[in-house]
DNA sequence: TTTAAATTTCAGACATTCCTGAAATATCGA
DNA sequence: TCGATATTTCAGGAATGTCTGAAATTTAAA
């Protein structure tokens, strides 16, 4: 897979954009190069192009999938894995949107909830903070339930609501 | 500073989440300490409450402030100064989003403008990965509008639309 | 000023995460 | 089944990020 400057340009900004994003530069290097690769592309042809271990885009392919951001396909008469990543942007945002909700949001909820239940037992805990920690986890689980809602719309609904931006608040007032 | 359990569960939790958050240990549970308290704390009590080097709280409650979430309040003959955290839920999850599209969105945004341009003047590029690049640009420039519009709506607004769900699809559409 | 308290800076220790390369395992055709 | 190729696992090294404690700086009262 040959790169041209702009194409490394994208590659090298998301492998530096990583840190902030909650992966490894790795796995944001990869991404980056099968998003823009118009063709699905063997792990091996991964490592040469990135100039990184072949076993360390096993493991980076492997938590792309988790993402649900990149496939395996594969070739008649080739047995090796080809790998394909999302390329409808919508989808790639949604993807990430899921999974940070899934691994950033869900198991503080599941903990609040405990703490809710614990601070309400106990006479130490002033009465002040009990509320503090419902009202957030009443807030969490509310956002949680308006994204599930929003998610399951169909997106050229979604895609006009979007679009009105705040005249859907004049038409709903 | 006492912490109860329940207090002591939350601000434990808040630190084994910062690593998924994109925060270190002792900023998240600086956080949880201050979003608790009832009353703002010196940098000296938070410092003792969680067992931390004094120097690690000033540059936490710094990062903290550059999030818009802490903010220091002084007392009347008494130059230590005391930090206050947001209360207010919805306010918190605000500015963390606005926190993370500056950090996270923002720097990518002018990226790819760069690499648009750079792309369209360059005959190596192929067609296709110039218009997925295009896309994407164009795509996180709608969402960013977008968001900005949203934020700008009053919050009782903003909530009702919320609690509407799914339905407001209906009545646009 | 001077002094003392409060805060910040920063070099290095510590911890964590990431990456590599070798070895182990899995897969498929012959 | 065997052999060749593809993939994964994993221990240890490299890189990065975090935290500490001492020293420097700032601040405000005396």
């Amino acid at each position: 897979m040959k790169l041209t400057p702009t194409m490394q340009r994208c590659v090298l900004h998301w492998g530096e954009m990583a840190g902030r994003w909650g992966i490894s530069r790795s796995v944001a290097q990869i991404h980056a190069l099968l998003f823009l690769a118009p063709e699905p592309l063997t792990a091996d042809a991964i490592a040469e192009t990135l100039n990184v271990a072949r076993s360390n885009v096993s493991v980076s392919l492997k938590e792309l999938q988790s993402w649900d951001l990149v496939s395996v396909t594969h070739q008649l008469g080739d047995r090796r894995d080809y790998f394909l990543a999302r390329k409808d942007i919508w989808e790639v945002i949604t993807a990430i949107m899921d999974g940070r909700k899934k691994r950033e949001i869900d198991p503080t909820v599941l903990v609040l909830r405990e703490c809710t239940a614990e601070a309400r037992k106990d006479p130490e805990t002033p009465e002040q903070v009990t509320e503090r920690i419902t009202v957030m986890l009443e807030f969490l689980e509310e956002v949680s339930g308006w994204y599930d809602q929003i998610r399951a719309m169909p997106r050229p609904t979604l895609l006009k609501l979007m679009r009105m931006g705040t005249t859907v608040a004049k038409i709903v007032s």
